[in-house]
DNA sequence: TCACATTTGTCCGTATGTATC
DNA sequence: AGATACATACGGACAAATGTG
């Protein structure tokens, strides 16, 4: 099937604004034109490449999406190349997720089991820099919880914090994607039953976020000592508490 | 940063076309447009939304970019909706790859701590009729061996069965775009070093793909024992003798 | 086989809102 | 505050492709 568009392939003529949006992200794959560079203006764009701007727009409509760059609109705007393909392909799990009717239980056990084999790789690979970032993290979520909010934000970037921390660029992506993921059907959840159940459930979030944070900092110090055993296990605890919450609050 | 945006919020209003596209989006995933539906066409479309064609028709690019709909000329064509957004994820894996921020090695490493992971599952939870799609993939393989054409495909397909054996439908979705961009990596990388060294390389490919029918085999036969240990060692193995060849091809 | 209707692909001209200087 | 530059959006038009009768 795709071997025969492979093998053979050019038989059917690309589109012209898939020609240029192929054009402009080969000179940039190719190092010629880099991130912080402004793109001539749509009418400039245009001209060069001897293209309507309607087919320009759709060209820049891709490259927008796939995350070569950004548009600004107003004075001494125009399109700006900027690197946020990662970011695309997390976007684009989220909604492949969605796709698919996951459940949040699903989501959970998966989440799991890459975060712990991601969790060995940050013990033999993270570094000072690394362990600064979550403290600062953790530091930043107890200062929240004092003032009596809860740290969900700081709660998930913990877990961002280690992804980065495994020193493998592909780990953030998927991590991120189910994290968020797992975020995105818990909101739709809750605002589906926040009207029935009303504000009692505040405080329990609130004893929520102080135990999610206890866990990390105990997942934090087995790294420190670079105890595989301990901190993966304690992530596993940890992620299975976190699971057993969601499903609590999903019924 | 994304509560800020989530408590005050609509501070930059979304462009027209966003809009179209998000609204599109959600009667998919909510069910409403099934994957092999027809859309009406962009003149129908443009008119329902009550926007101009040229805004439309960037809705539909961004909806064709994420996998969502395919686009046919002519009569009796227009928008499609489709049912997976694998392609679209692996394409953009295959971008990252050339913007350098992810090397083979490090989406190897994921795929094999995955697919590890999943494989458990795999043990714990696949029937009779698991094996028999597993079965019937392996002698699909084998045929096109027999044929001297590289089974590459099917190949792929096995890992995307073993995925649906989890049980589990995040699965699919991991470790199938992994896998299709690996797959699309090796038949690039194929295509280039054919044309430069000739058909030396051919014979070659050929021997990759029977080992790897080889290896799916003694996997597929170590699932079927319920054999854990024998069958993760098994899969590891195979994974990394894909990453080498993927190594080799690179440079 | 051939003509026809449908639909995408592409172009041009114009108007409007918005950010920058 | 005003002028400029830019993206955004609209409408109309024709060409090219493709399935159907």
């Amino acid at each position: 099937m795709q071997n025969s568009k492979a093998l053979f392939s050019p038989i059917r003529e690309k589109r012209t604004f898939e020609r240029v949006s192929a054009k402009i992200k080969r000179l940039i794959l190719d190092g010629v034109l880099k991130p912080g560079d402004h793109l001539p203006s749509e009418i400039e764009l245009a001209r060069q490449f001897d293209v309507s701007r309607q087919t320009l727009r759709e060209a820049l409509r891709i490259l927008e999406l796939t995350g070569f760059i950004t548009v600004q609109k107003g004075g001494s705007g125009g399109p700006l190349i900027q690197d946020t393909l990662m970011n695309s392909i997390s976007n684009l799990y989220l909604d492949a997720f969605q796709m698919e009717k996951i459940t949040i239980e699903e989501l959970t056990v998966v989440r799991c089991d890459i975060e712990k084999s991601m969790l060995n790789h940050v013990i033999d690979k993270s570094v000072e820099a690394d362990f600064a970032a979550l403290e600062a993290n953790l530091i930043e979520a107890s200062r929240k919880i004092e003032d009596n909010q809860p740290a969900i934000h700081e709660n998930i970037e913990f877990h961002n914090l280690l992804a980065k921390a495994s020193k493998n660029s592909v780990y953030p992506v998927v991590v991120g994607s189910i994290a968020a993921a797992t975020r995105d059907l818990l909101t739709r959840l809750i605002d589906e039953t926040l009207s029935e159940k009303g504000f009692s459930e505040y405080d329990e979030n609130m004893v929520n976020t102080k135990v999610a944070v206890v866990s990390h900092k105990a997942i934090l110090a087995a790294i420190r000592k670079r105890d595989k055993k301990t901190a993966v296990q304690l992530l596993e605890q940890h992620l299975h508490e976190v699971g057993n919450r969601l499903k609590k609050l999903a019924k």
